[in-house]
DNA sequence: TTACGTTCGTTATAGCCTGTAACCAAAGAA
DNA sequence: TTCTTTGGTTACAGGCTATAACGAACGTAA
């Protein structure tokens, strides 16, 4: 068996040939998706561009899902990529600055391939189903900025969310789910707080909802990311 | 000319008839909607369901996206007339109440009907694009927001936002293209926060984000909507 | 009551899509 | 050189949107 070096070289020329046309049609794919989000994705289309038939893709991909599964996969990992690649490493610069190379990263991510955003964090393409896996692929980005917030001095708002209420327990149930260093439950939360927030601009910026406003939604987001940093 | 009094009801047999049928259609379409979103839907399948052939539904509708859009259109106006419904007057309560009776609503709408909340705020169906008055119809619940939060006063992440920077210009602008009473900046802000704070959790909780982590995403909007009131 | 235009349904058809089945040629391995 | 695996083909079934051509029934008006 080949040490599966550098992919598509020193191999069996059949197992290269196969890399290389898996590659074609997602690149293709990506393609698609660019244009017109997951739902627009053909295999008819992506054979005949390739100047194959269709059926011919039944002998890569297994229907449709199982492309869209791979993209979705290839997405998350060029996401944490991308973030890993962005954010400073923890001796490198101050837990602020970190933060908003991590917030940055993604603001631009999803602004440069807005239906490749759309597709791991959007709504469900019809009839699809993500596997698990997927799941694991999408923390990530989070364990990330859980790294990145643990170096912060928690903030008055989430001490006291923590102190009473349901929350304290749901956060520390899922911080050691996930494995790993413990965290104390307010960074989780800061966590997800900065996470909602985020999401929250990204998605509406990019259906066009600022649009019509003339407001800049990353202006906004300035504003949340302070009020976050402030402890707030 | 009949006074279009009850909708269908004293008014010529074939009006009448034709009322009914687009009323069927539509409401069949809301179902397929709520099913699989919609991309799921389809004229032909609706047709079947009425014992029809799929060519009459285009007697009623020019083509697919004309009913797309009249649910958009419907999907407004039922969210309006729950915000407007669940919001007490000015006078009725005071703003702090208002407010969250405001968040409440939109949360529960979401969560009863999350492909209608989807189809209006989700990723566009591919290949349609809304026409240009479901923008308007899409302030209504903005202006709501601003009303309750205008009873509010700014707090101060929002009044240092608005001091410096292009911000204060953009939601002068914004807020003065709507017509209506004028409006201090600090106000409209307090509204996009808070809508992007929503929108980012109800998003990600309807496309099941939250549901491995065991975390309550109401929880935490409560938490950020406590910030918010908080002036942060 | 009869004649006529409008409305609402039909079938037929074109052109897209997914996905399966049956078949064939070329590449590699024994 | 044979024989299996692989990667392509065509044919087909069934779904979708949408248009065209046609027919029946409805309601009106002579």
């Amino acid at each position: 068996m080949p040490e599966a070096a550098s992919p598509s070289s020193r191999r069996p020329p059949r197992a290269r040939y196969r890399e290389l046309t898996l590659r074609e049609i997602k690149d293709l794919a990506w393609e698609q998706v660019a244009e017109g989000g997951g739902a627009a994705l053909s295999l008819n289309s992506i054979a005949r561009r390739m100047g194959l038939t269709g059926p011919a893709l039944y002998r890569y991909f297994a229907n449709r899902d199982a492309l869209l599964t791979e993209l979705v996969r290839e997405g998350y990992r060029g996401l944490a990529e991308a973030v890993d690649a962005a954010v400073p490493g923890a001796g490198e610069a101050d837990p602020e600055l970190r933060l908003r190379a991590f917030v940055h990263a993604l603001w631009t991510w999803s602004a440069e391939m807005p239906h490749r955003y759309l597709l791991l964090f959007g709504a469900p393409v019809p009839g699809y189903a993500a596997p698990e896996d997927t799941f694991e692929q999408a923390f990530r980005p989070m364990a990330v900025l859980f790294d990145v917030l643990a170096e912060l001095p928690p903030g008055p708002a989430e001490t006291r969310a923590v102190s009473g209420g349901p929350l304290r327990d749901q956060l520390a149930g899922w911080v050691d789910a996930r494995g790993g260093e413990p965290l104390p439950p307010e960074v989780a939360l800061r966590a997800v707080r900065c996470w909602a927030r985020l999401h929250g601009l990204i998605s509406l910026a990019l259906v066009g909802q600022f649009t019509a406003t003339g407001v800049d939604p990353e202006e906004v987001l300035r504003v949340e990311l302070d009020a976050l940093l402030a402890g707030h």
